[in-house]
DNA sequence: TAGTGGTCTAGACCACACG
DNA sequence: GTGTGGTCTAGACCACTAA
């Protein structure tokens, strides 16, 4: 990891604990030079980790403030992560309900900007919070780039997997977001009614490199689970 | 505007109007760094902003791609701006339902960070894409910082009063982003039925010096409106 | 007025992609 | 191997905040 990236973590660290919560600041740019023994430069890369992870802001002439955000139950659209790791305490399980290779279709094909036929796996789960099921979700992903997944991987933590075992180097994901009906299928495992309302992700994750390796679905229970952005403004 | 803004805006506008299509790739750093006479981090900084508006993406060793998404229809929470300027051509109209002065009460006092009892404006407007109504909006406004806000100016672009003629520099919006059913007035007000399915969002504006000054319910039309968000992974 | 963050420069070395 | 972007340094000047 580089220098500013484990700055940054170790700032956020003490954010979360509360560390600075007194002062609602973080030390100055000079500060924090000094304390971490490094150039300017380093630690603004490290304070700009923070902003984008929705954790601060810096006001020109007077400091580096915290925001007092409650992620509670809500899922941080800025980032990439694995749900497991969003709510790392109390999702502690995944029910399986579908795993399998399937060939890609002429859409699936075009998508994946991969030929018709290649193979794909397929995984349908069920995602709980606190014993409740909060998500339903359907992802393709491509088998020459995630060559193995088995039942014992797909109930943990996909992305641990992929970014532990597998070494691959997640960097970024789009996501459209939509509400809808929920389908009778999906309203039974969220236990809910069909025709109830339901939040929709879909989201397509890449590699570093820029290759679209899972296309994924996401039905998520609408009283149980919010999502969270934040926005700056350009020019 | 500082340098690496201009060069952003200028390299936008291009990759809008499909000056890049052929190749799907700006120039190199070094060739940005001789086609507009800067230091390389100058140039990193303006694509560090195209890559936060979810433009492009870099790959180390190969060069900085350009993202094929077609943002039609879809409201970007990676940045802030108006509705009017996310649909430029389209958004033509905002039907004023209220406009008032009301006292904040504890709750909203709380939320500002100001006295019960101050003065905030309370704006309450359909918006309209393609003459359908897409969006109802309910907003307060702190009148220490808005002073004044009228009939004339809340049927355009609020937005563009604030930046232009007020001269507020806004900086960042945090949005909680949820599913209900609408309820029966905003059902009416969108054309669709009670129980349907609605897409919340609910944003609070600052501005570049920290300052809470807008808080806001938005209530979208969940056929005719979807979000997007380009999140990245950090360490 | 002193201190803070915002911008910019001119270098350096490294890790990775691609031919 | 060559060229690309990723990280880092050590400065400089400026714009803004706060006292």
């Amino acid at each position: 990891m580089a220098k500013y990236q484990e700055i940054a973590a170790v700032l956020a660290k003490q954010i979360v604990e509360g560390d600075y919560r007194l002062s609602g600041k973080l030390p100055t740019e000079k500060e924090l030079m000094d304390q971490f023994q490094t150039s300017r430069n380093t630690i603004r890369s490290a304070i700009g980790l923070l902003a984008d992870q929705g954790y601060t802001y810096q006001v020109r002439g007077s400091g580096i403030y915290i925001k007092e955000i409650n992620f509670d139950n809500s899922v941080n659209l800025n980032l990439v992560k694995g749900l497991t790791s969003e709510f790392r305490e109390q999702v502690n399980q995944s029910k399986l309900l579908e795993l399998s290779t399937v060939e890609a279709t002429e859409e699936l094909a075009k998508l994946f900007a991969i030929s018709e036929g290649l193979p794909l796996y397929y995984v349908k789960r069920i995602r709980y919070l606190d014993q409740e099921p909060i998500r339903v979700e359907m992802t393709y992903y491509r088998q020459d780039i995630v060559p193995y997944l088995g039942k014992e991987i797909v109930e943990q933590s996909i992305y641990d997997y992929l970014t532990e075992n597998l070494g691959l180097q997640i960097g970024f994901a789009d996501r459209q977001i939509s509400a809808d009906y929920l389908t009778e299928e999906h309203a039974g495992y969220l236990n809910l009614q069909a025709k109830d309302p339901s939040l929709r992700i879909r989201e397509k994750t890449y590699l570093t490199n820029g290759q679209l390796f899972a296309v994924a679905t996401g039905v998520l229970h609408f009283e149980k689970i919010t999502l969270f952005a934040s926005g700056k403004v350009y020019q």
